[in-house]
DNA sequence: GCGACAG
DNA sequence: ATCTTGTCGC
């Protein structure tokens, strides 16, 4: 995909927001709700973080079946929209679509530290930047945006998150002293396999290993921009 | 009208 | 997300 056209849908420019969430509409019309992958052979974790008017969008890439990591990238960008609850697609997605592409070799499948198709309008951070780059894509967020669910309370135990009467994720107790996680299908991943991959990337901690490790990597970059700021030589 | 609301 | 100290529990 050329780069016009991923500004078209990843910048939100001078739009306004309802036409950004039209532009959310034709991109939910892309998803892709049936396992797209093949044998998974590695994993992706998309993360950001901030600093002043900056957002640094880090991502790993691990071996899958190892979980060892083979790939960190990371990108810092201006940051053009502020944070409003359900757009953030326009506010995160052009740092991540450029990390993405930093990749040697692109995964075979991203979780992202966002939502899925457990949006209002099933335009989560994942199930977005999945529909619009036609890629296998998870979201594991931390807080509910939408559904209800009952709530699991032993390691292990999960929940369907539900709205309207329809599956949208999970709620998992992913450790013994961590509040739930929320899992959902971002594009071409299905719920079924959406729940298995991010259990198989459990290691002891509340998040994934590519999620947490891009989280933290986010956070190094973001450190060492700080140490500049303050120390400009 | 009121509350909820990923990062 | 970010700002921040101590504190409870394993």
């Amino acid at each position: 995909m050329n780069k016009d056209r991923l500004r078209e849908w990843f910048d939100p420019q001078k739009r306004s927001l309802k036409e950004l969430r039209e532009i959310q509409h034709e991109a939910v019309k892309k998803i892709k709700l049936e396992d797209g992958f093949d044998k998974i052979e590695t994993v992706a974790g998309m993360d950001c973080s901030y600093l002043d008017n900056r957002i640094i969008c880090a991502m790993i890439v691990l071996d899958y079946e190892s979980m060892e990591v083979i790939e960190k990238r990371h990108v810092v960008r201006e940051v053009g929209l502020p944070y409003i609850p359900t757009y953030l697609n326009f506010r995160e997605g052009c740092g991540i679509v450029s990390a993405f592409l930093k990749a040697s070799r692109l995964p075979d499948i991203t979780i992202f530290d966002s939502c899925g198709i457990n949006h209002p309008i099933r335009a989560g951070m994942a199930a977005y930047f999945g529909a619009v780059m036609d890629v296998p894509t998870i979201g594991v967020s931390k807080k509910i945006l939408c559904g209800h669910a009952e709530m699991p309370t032993v390691p292990g135990e999960h929940h369907k998150l539900m709205e309207d009467g329809e599956q949208i994720g999970w709620v998992l107790k992913s450790n013994k002293r961590s509040n739930p996680i929320i899992i959902a299908p971002g594009n071409k991943a299905s719920m079924d396999s959406s729940l298995e991959v991010v259990q198989h990337c459990l290691k002891g901690y509340k998040l994934p290993e590519p999620t947490r490790l891009a989280h933290n990597h986010a956070g190094e970059i973001r450190e060492e921009l700080k140490r500049k700021t303050e120390n400009p030589e």
